[in-house]
DNA sequence: AATGAATGAGGATTCATTCAT
DNA sequence: AATGAATGAATCCTCATTCAT
């Protein structure tokens, strides 16, 4: 009803940044930065060269907001799951690893291949990255492995090193999925890979005896 | 003796390409693929733009030269370790992290990154690196763990999966060490995260008491 | 009365040519013809960019008219003193110069740069401020000097060249207050500069002996 | 002889600066700044584009070389004249302004007009010609007239001002040269306008009678 | 063999102009 | 009449590659 108020035009506006990063996010995953064209962005999001520039002022700021944009939404549902969660730690890593290995399987999964190559040439977004994703989610998991080890259902190990072989599986497969896999003949499924990982994982974490 | 035949000169010249490689390799991980300009890695190799090209062919022969170049010699040390290998296979699989871990904080830890960054631009080298050194390396690990599962002291657990995981720490620091360590403040160690790692994958591995 | 009639906003509506051509005259003087972006432009006369095209049809034409629609007024108000001056012809001159003064230091007096800078590039335009404005402005001192001879109170001199020599300094302070002043500290006063110029002037030209 | 031993490509390259500083005032004089094209330069210098760069950063920078790089050397020039001049202030100023009429006449008379035209465009610049032609330029005719003046050649005037108008007609001869001129029929002649421009000028500084 | 001056194709960016609303 | 989103032609600039010396 009030939408009807409102142009077509007007709402293409609105639509038209996140078209551009979707479609920007798909061709820099494809080509990485520098062999990603403008032309090609725009093309994929059935805009001009031009207008792109009505929306980001050029080629890094637009590489930026695609990585500033994307997980970091992801990332705050998975901290809510922690926070509220009621069953075993188990379960908790159980539930965390298998909703990453979703992410890892949709197109922002992308964006940690696109981060490690460009970190040197883009030292704000590096840092940027480090802050709001990678020390949130290791924080994440380092919070969740010491859940497990004052409920006594985890061992002590070395939270610090033993967050990185948490996560570890699921960054490779989302890597693996946006540069080898292509070349490749028999896809990986991060579900089963996930699995395959809680199983190692939570065996390697089961505290000992009574 | 015969050494002394051959003059400075010429020992110089037949090691150019080395000397070329490796200051490409440090260029190309400082700041990718393409936003290396050769004109630096020529610098770097205290040699001129143009002697270059009596080396190497092009820009893109120059960047699959030092992928092809590195990592397979690495991958040939650790194929006869295991095959001639004599101890237990935990022993086994510590010796193999380990050694890896001191490969991963060497130049050639650059390669992953490079390789990962660059497999949509460069599909032939793609797949050179998923036969010679991803799937050989995998097959490397797999081979242990079946060596430890028929000789009882592993579990039976997925391989396929599994090898992922049992690398995935190693490669992530490979990685880590490449991109954001440069922008954080603590830098990883990755003896110290293949101990830990191998803590947490000998415990999961470990077959249950008779 | 009549005017009460018209509406404000028809009043407006009238008054927009010259707006914009205020705008846009504040602009190129500013910057120049093409560093002059049509955007600043109407921002500056408060319309959008597309309003501007309903009043003219591109920048050149822009450009053009604010050339055409400016100083000609100016010179006729001159021809039509100097016709029916009455009194000294230098008296005559001092009124001219001192009259000149003043537009220098208006906003028109910015257009000499304009044309000088872009006669290159407008041909048409130059043809016209060569026909309408230095032609004339040149045949009105040309006049006044023959004036002056004819009636014994000036030398006979090389009006052709002379003319130049009469105009030049106002025709300075105009390209210094568009161009250097600004960067300068101490700001020219073109009465005054007309003053020692019109002392220097009539001793100059004054008729010898009795 | 020593010419021999330096090869032709290296005479060519301590050449190729001047040869495109003259393209590039060519072709700033005949369009301006910005409507000049750097692959028109480098046409008229006989280069190609891209040589352009090696040895300029830009289209800004060789801009601003064009404009140091000219008129000061004659500034220089008529400054050693003025301080080792003999004769009286009347010759000196009829040599000095001679002399610029003649350079009025060349290639560098383009510059003024290049300076007035982009002030607004290049502050540094603006500056640079403030301080090292402007300022010295009429410094060298102020102390001319301080000249005569001390020495009961001319009669005490408004030096300040005074300098703007011995200098305005040639100034005016340069601008027109490079702007107006082209599209009219009758050329003017710098070194007919300076003397007229003298006689007219000496007359007026004359010290009266005893 | 080695150099480095020269080239030009390729791509980012700007902004005058158009036109649906 | 007025708007401002969209367009794409025009041009700067970079850098891999070539080749005369």
């Amino acid at each position: 009803m009030a939408d009807r108020t409102v142009s077509r035009w007007r709402r293409r506006k609105e639509a038209r940044p996140d078209e551009i990063l979707a479609a920007a996010l798909a061709s820099f995953a494809e080509r990485g930065f520098a062999a990603t064209r403008l032309e090609d962005v725009a093309a994929r999001a059935g805009i001009s060269k031009g207008t792109l520039y009505l929306y980001f002022k050029g080629k890094e700021e637009l590489f930026e907001a695609v990585v500033r944009a994307t997980l970091v939404p992801n990332l705050e549902r998975l901290e809510v799951l922690t926070a509220s969660f009621e069953g075993s730690s188990a379960r908790l890593l159980e539930r965390l690893l298998l909703t990453i290995a979703g992410v890892v399987d949709s197109r922002v999964g992308a964006i940690p291949k696109l981060v490690i190559a460009e970190a040197g040439n883009f030292p704000d977004l590096a840092r940027f990255y480090l802050d709001e994703v990678v020390r949130r989610g290791l924080g994440l998991i380092g919070t969740i492995l010491r859940r497990g080890i004052e409920r006594g259902e985890f061992r002590p190990v070395d939270v610090d090193h033993t967050v990185f072989c948490v996560i570890a599986p699921m960054l490779i497969a989302a890597l693996w999925k946006n540069s080898l896999e292509p070349h490749d003949d028999a896809p990986l499924d991060p579900q089963a890979l996930a699995r395959a990982h809680l199983e190692l994982l939570l065996r390697g974490l089961e505290a000992h005896g009574p």
